[in-house]
DNA sequence: ACCCAGAATGAATGAATATTCATTCGTGAT
DNA sequence: ATCACGAATGAATATTCATTCATTCTGGGT
């Protein structure tokens, strides 16, 4: 259309440029699995339209089904890039060449699991939602059981390599790294649900004192 | 319609008995409610549809809005029927007139947190399908924060008589609540997420391991 | 025996939403 | 410049589902 001027009207810049880009597949995927996020977090999974997310990821809603087959697919997707995010994390750390004082790793693996900002927040929410559908989806519970393995395997030998050091007596390694990795996953509950009950910081300290307890020369 | 032998076809008794029946408000509310959360553990919150309730409770679809205003409406109602009973399980323990030991009395409070058969795996269900839409749902945030905050000043007062009869040192009860609630709910997690890796045997176990630390003169 | 309040039903309605696909348009190759 | 591939669009479609309500039926009261 033009007006009166020869100005072409749609050239009008609106606040979002509508201007079509295109722009290779990984990318385009990895803006809806980030737009994902942000919807589930602020309204729940069971929420979630394509519309939504696509409007969020500033597309159209033909694109999702482009480069995910379907709806499934991409929350699927989300979830495992999110599970993955957390625990590759945690695992780098927990390998963690960079650290190589074992109560400072330790306090390392804390700050990852405890510590940031308001986006943790939007991650622990995604995590929870996808664990609600878990007892009635296997694939969400498979994505997660496997990424969790590993952790927990990261976790185990590091506890080991520290009763080594310490030389404490009557710890068992696994029994204490299933016991941490809950008290971590029911803080991340308790920060979710409870915020004005638990703040993040009484969150760590409860962390660290089950971590103290366990390996006192080590902690503090 | 008539057959041949002139029987009644309809008569023919088929596996549900279709005769209508009229029973009171709170017996048909509570119907509901358990087939909802018969349908959250099995399909998943985000999938649960008014006609696969109202099927499950072997009733009509109208009968829901009779007597719930609405499926939001049944939903919190549902996630408070469920936080209650949990949550006044608990604290009937821990008020325990009938359990005057303070050591037995933990030790009952466990078997209740974490023992029980498949309707405990249900109600686990129910109670995280919740916990992942609370971080968009404030009513649903609310809920669980009234009767949760309730229990955690129980199991404070708890542990507080327990140190004192222990004599305790360097010991803050708030703050052993405080991770006591959360490593339940996160073993909780990990028997609804990977059962495969926790069992209800270890997670007892896991459990009994940071009571013990915490009051050894009470556990075991 | 007969009423009738209100419990129960389920077909119909309309709103919401996943998915499709004909069309448009950007971009790199020629 | 031109072309052609395929990324991107969004109106249209088909489905699913919550909610409504006209009608049916039950059981206690008279």
């Amino acid at each position: 259309m033009i007006d009166a001027s020869g100005a072409v009207t749609e050239a009008l810049p609106e606040a979002g440029s509508k201007r079509r880009q295109i722009r290779p597949k990984a990318e385009r995927r990895q803006q809806l699995i980030d737009a994902t996020i942000r919807c589930i977090a602020q309204h729940g999974l069971s929420a979630v339209t394509m519309q939504m997310v696509t409007r969020e990821a500033g597309l159209s809603v033909g694109i999702a089904n482009l480069h995910f087959e379907s709806k499934d697919n991409l929350l699927k997707e989300t979830l495992r890039f999110v599970a993955e995010e957390y625990h590759g994390g945690q695992i780098e750390i927990m390998e963690g060449g960079d650290i190589p004082d074992l109560g400072e790793r330790l306090d390392a693996l804390l700050d990852f699991q405890l510590g940031r900002g308001v986006t943790q927040r939007q991650k622990m929410s995604v995590w929870f939602a996808y664990y609600g559908e878990a007892g009635a989806r296997p694939v969400y519970q498979k994505i997660v059981s496997t990424v969790d393995r590993l952790a927990a395997q990261k976790l185990e030998a590091l506890f080991i390599q520290i009763i080594r050091e310490g030389n404490y007596r009557g710890v068992d390694a696994r029994e204490l790294a299933t016991g941490y990795s809950a008290l971590i996953d029911g803080l991340h509950l308790g920060l979710l649900v409870t915020p004005r009950e638990l703040s993040k910081r009484r969150a760590r300290a409860v962390a660290r004192d089950f971590l103290r307890r366990a390996f006192p020369q080590h902690i503090r």
